[in-house]
DNA sequence: GCAGCGACCATACACCAAGC
DNA sequence: GCTTGGTGTATGGTCGCTGC
């Protein structure tokens, strides 16, 4: 077998250069999420000639997870790419990133994904608000995922989701995002499907984390100032579903006014500042 | 059940332009 | 002329949908 003719084996181009920053920053990231963030070309098969590149040399930069089938509606869907640990040091040795902690890398070896399209529209989101606050002149301080991990598995045993929220005993949930802009703090969900039913139950638990201030406690947050959740929804139907439903909980009585609501068509085609809060009124994120 | 089709993504190759 | 960075287009694989 002859060997593969990597093209700029020995170089990292401003185009992966770009890729690579992509990566650290988001974790995870499909070919058409890069073109999204201008990393430098629009043309697809080029991009994947400048990730093969960056996935097929002697030491790879990258890796990807293909998925035949996760959740199949229309064909094969995008693979998902990552860093590796060669990626996070050229990184580092190459200064295109100063700080090791803002480095994504995902921790031990990475499973077939369920939660496909969950994870990619979460961080679609992520890339809309740096695309929002870059436009705008806002600082996004941090974004941390449900997906991202704190602690390890192998000696330590104490691997667990980076956003987890501890209740009292041993009672904790886990929001899909925790983000900050400009000193204001967020909660993220993103629900798929349309059982609002589901939606209902775990917002009961937000409603509860708010309310008795298990988040506060977490994030070291001022106890007098509230915080907002943002709730993606996948479709409008859902959306608009919940918005009724909340009106007969009691316990949302007060609380309404902190979550913010939005489609992911209405997150694609509207002005992202502007979301819907859970008593139907429209306001600005920020 | 199965063939045909369309949608979508991965991959490959030909080609172009600018800079050195 | 070579390298780098880029575009245009074709092909192949996988999957869901539809009609027979």
């Amino acid at each position: 077998m002859t060997a593969k003719n990597i093209l700029w084996a020995h170089t990292i181009t401003n185009i992966q250069e770009n890729i690579l920053v992509g990566l650290a920053r988001y974790k995870f990231l499909t070919s058409s999420q890069m073109l999204s963030l201008n990393v430098g070309t629009k043309h697809y098969p080029y991009l994947w000639k400048q990730l093969v590149s960056l996935r097929d040399r002697n030491k790879p930069l990258v890796q990807c997870h293909n998925f035949p089938a996760p959740n199949p509606r229309k064909g094969r869907v995008e693979s998902m790419y990552f860093l590796t640990k060669e990626g996070k040091r050229q990184i580092l040795q190459n200064g295109f990133m100063s700080s090791e902690e803002t480095i994504k890398i995902p921790i031990g070896k990475t499973i077939a994904y369920k939660d496909y399209f969950h994870r990619k529209y979460t961080i679609d989101f992520q890339i809309q608000l740096d695309t929002w606050a870059n436009e705008n002149n806002k600082t996004v301080e941090f974004f941390d995922t449900y997906f991202d991990k704190t602690g390890n598995n192998r000696t330590g045993k104490n691997l667990r989701a980076k956003t987890r929220i501890d209740f009292t005993g041993n009672d904790f949930f886990i929001p899909d995002g925790v983000f900050k802009v400009d000193d204001q703090f967020f909660l993220f969900e993103m629900y798929n499907g349309k059982d609002t039913g589901r939606v209902i139950e775990q917002l009961h638990k937000h409603a509860e984390a708010l309310t008795y201030r298990y988040t506060h406690k977490t994030y070291n947050l001022d106890t007098k100032k509230a915080y907002k959740t943002i709730l993606l929804f996948e479709f409008l139907l859902a959306k608009n579903a919940l918005l009724q439903r909340i009106q007969n909980e009691p316990s949302f009585e007060f609380i309404r006014p902190y979550f913010l609501a939005k489609s992911l068509e209405e997150l694609h085609q509207e002005s992202f500042v502007l979301w819907m809060d859970l008593e139907g009124v429209s306001k600005k994120i920020i």
